[in-house]
DNA sequence: ATAGGTTTTGTCAAGCTTTTGTACAT
DNA sequence: ATGTACAAAAGCTTGACAAAACCTAT
């Protein structure tokens, strides 16, 4: 997020982002948003990230945000990101490596050391999304290569599970929107489901969870039960989901669905009728909240 | 049945009920059918009891009885347990059917604090042995008679299975014999093995668990990773357990296995030269520690 | 949920949630339920949590509820689901603090309820290591300072005690070596003599607890009956175990005995001729358990 | 069922301050 | 380009009001 070779003065940058060259003054003199360099003549030259940095600004103001507020968590992200996660890309892989090899050696005692010291130290999204999420794509894709045993991968979900189930606790309670969680029939991998579940929590849903291999018939008998204002699906594979294809689509018509994972493909959910997340699981739950917003 | 944070005030009871407010005033003060809080300025605040108490007594009073009759009627079936007579009660203990009633309603909040209470009040091998168990084998049961919809099951054995995965975190280590549980592959029910793993950890012993199906070659591998004493296989179902016969019974040679559960049949356990444990997930336990106890 | 910057003013909430800024601002004074940050001019700033509260209440009134219910209920709610903050590295001292607050307050639903999180989230070792014992020291120390009055210790210490004796049920069963727990006679303290033997018991420990204040003659007759592997004595003050040293030495002649805490200096402890456990409670049942693998 | 009194709660008003986009003079 | 100025829009606080809802007692 250094100076980026961008390179426009304050009249082309008003273009681009779409407000008048005072405000872009005004935002710099009184938030101190943009930091535009200058040329010998004393012309501001504005960068890329002054460029991201004033369209976020825009469209912060565009929802409804006071211009103060919007320019404090502009710059607050800024500065997060500026600050490379809690320390250079290492600590992550490290941590992550140590939790990785504690699992592949059956070592319960060192998995759940390594798992208490992550959350220690991070902010629940980011334990999730450099830690939790990586380890567990490593032992599927090591599994997939034959470099992890069936046994590994068991015994690494079930430690894992049995973790984030304990940061689960009390989630059905809250006073967000209402989310039902499941997998669909023949779908046995419900860990990211969980994960996107924890992190949709820390957003204020409530969850109502049911899990890996979920058939369609349960899922209806939890939606009329609880009504939610989403119905999210994981699917790791694409066949399950296939499978569930008709049913999920029949629900998308009274409830709004989502779909994540890998083997969400964008045709199927279109299909479906039911909104794609992109990404893993905590860019999900990011992405949900945001269009529940509205 | 505990008090309902409900919260609504006269005008709006006599609304959803169908009576006059001064009707409802009347009940209360003439039969003592309904039990409202005070705010600080002495209004009257329902919970969701007094509903339904006084929905009871509109309807009674609509099928011609007298208020008074209705009265008492209302507040003796109060009094007893709500739970639907018609049904063969094998649960029979009042926090077990607290916790299967609110599993059976999605209720989260309920459930958790049911389960904390059974906890609370009991040793862990009789709260398994007396309510957790006993709860999984009547939403079993229901199941298969159709009074338990498939949503229902998967949301209580969700709800469970993250409970005791939390009772069971670091039962990996310390000073006892090894155990390594696991259910053979196309098993999907693992609460009773967990309940098993659970009553075996608390008499010493240390627990690598594999979970639910567990194909022979994973358990291969944590066998030969942990070097356990014991092998402990969980079966619900028999067809899986007979697939897995061949396995089993050369891991039997290497190491002692033992096999629970409906389909772990006498016949079955003795060709794969195991120990067959008896009765519940608790009993077990028992079992298997006195043996290793020689 | 605290956690999300969200920053709208009073206006663009209003208008999110669907209700004039007037009344958003009564909900604020009368009930408390929006607890907005201010601007340093003093415009109401507020966060994705208030947000969500406004919401739910305005869902609960247009559902009939009275406001200041609704307002009552939104509050209980809030602060159940309110999940301890996003912020790394302090979430420990976090945890603790919340424990902290609850106890000094004589607030045992809070202290309970902060007890329960910091279970579910952690492992036991984790819990007693991080929270539960610098709770302790603590409260403790503020009673020392005069901080802390003595009914503020005593309602720590018995809800602790409490919830901690809940936690080692059945702890004198199963198949791992025997340990004999007390404190010498005048010694009063015995909470971290608990932790040790919870920490202990999760190793595969059977502990028989003789707990505070043990003459010598009780100790002896405990080791006389269940022959243990090990003693364990916990002293927080120096006096009582000076006092108790010949008891102790001539015990140390025929069992392994150790000692541990503040007033087990290490001169007292060669005197005695047991093994000094160094650090606190948790790590004097690894030093133990190390002792006893050999 | 009515009467007479109280509580609750959304809304308004007045007077003043803060915020922020834009305009203007240098 | 800069700094100052300005004015509209949005907010703040205090206090009050009035309709609706609720209370008790007759």
């Amino acid at each position: 997020m250094d100076v980026t070779p961008l390179g426009v003065r304050i009249g082309e940058l008003a273009r681009r982002v779409g407000v008048a060259p005072e405000t872009l003054r005004a935002w710099e003199r009184r938030y101190g948003v943009l930091r535009p360099a200058r040329t010998h003549g004393g012309y501001r030259v504005y960068g890329l990230d002054d460029e991201l940095r004033a369209r976020r600004m825009r469209e912060l103001i565009d929802g409804g945000w006071a211009a103060g507020e919007a320019a404090s968590a502009v710059t607050a992200q800024a500065s997060a990101a500026a600050w490379p996660g809690d320390r250079p890309e290492r600590v992550r892989d490290e941590a992550a490596g140590e939790m990785l090899r504690a699992l592949l050696r059956f070592d319960a005692a060192a998995g759940n050391v390594a798992f208490d010291r992550v959350l220690a130290a991070r902010t629940l999204d980011g334990a999730l999304r450099d830690v939790v999420l990586p380890v567990l794509r490593e032992v599927g894709d090591g599994w997939e290569r034959g470099d992890v045993s069936v046994g590994q991968e068991h015994f690494a979900s079930e430690l894992l599970t049995g973790r984030l189930r304990g940061l689960a606790r009390e989630w059905g309670g809250g006073l967000g929107p209402h989310a039902v969680l499941a997998c669909p029939a023949g779908e046995r991998h419900d860990l990211g489901l969980l994960c996107c579940g924890l992190a949709l929590h820390r957003r204020g849903w409530r969850i109502t969870y049911l899990g890996a291999d979920t058939p369609a018939a349960a899922l209806e008998a939890a939606v009329a039960a609880v009504d939610p204002a989403r119905v999210v699906i994981g699917a790791v594979q694409e066949a399950p989901l296939r499978e569930a294809e008709d049913g999920l689509g029949a629900l998308a018509g009274r409830v709004q669905v989502a779909v994540g994972g890998h083997g969400a493909v964008p045709e199927l959910a279109e299909r479906i009728g039911a909104l794609r997340l992109e990404g893993d699981a905590v860019a999900g739950a990011v992405a949900l909240t945001r269009a529940a917003e509205r």
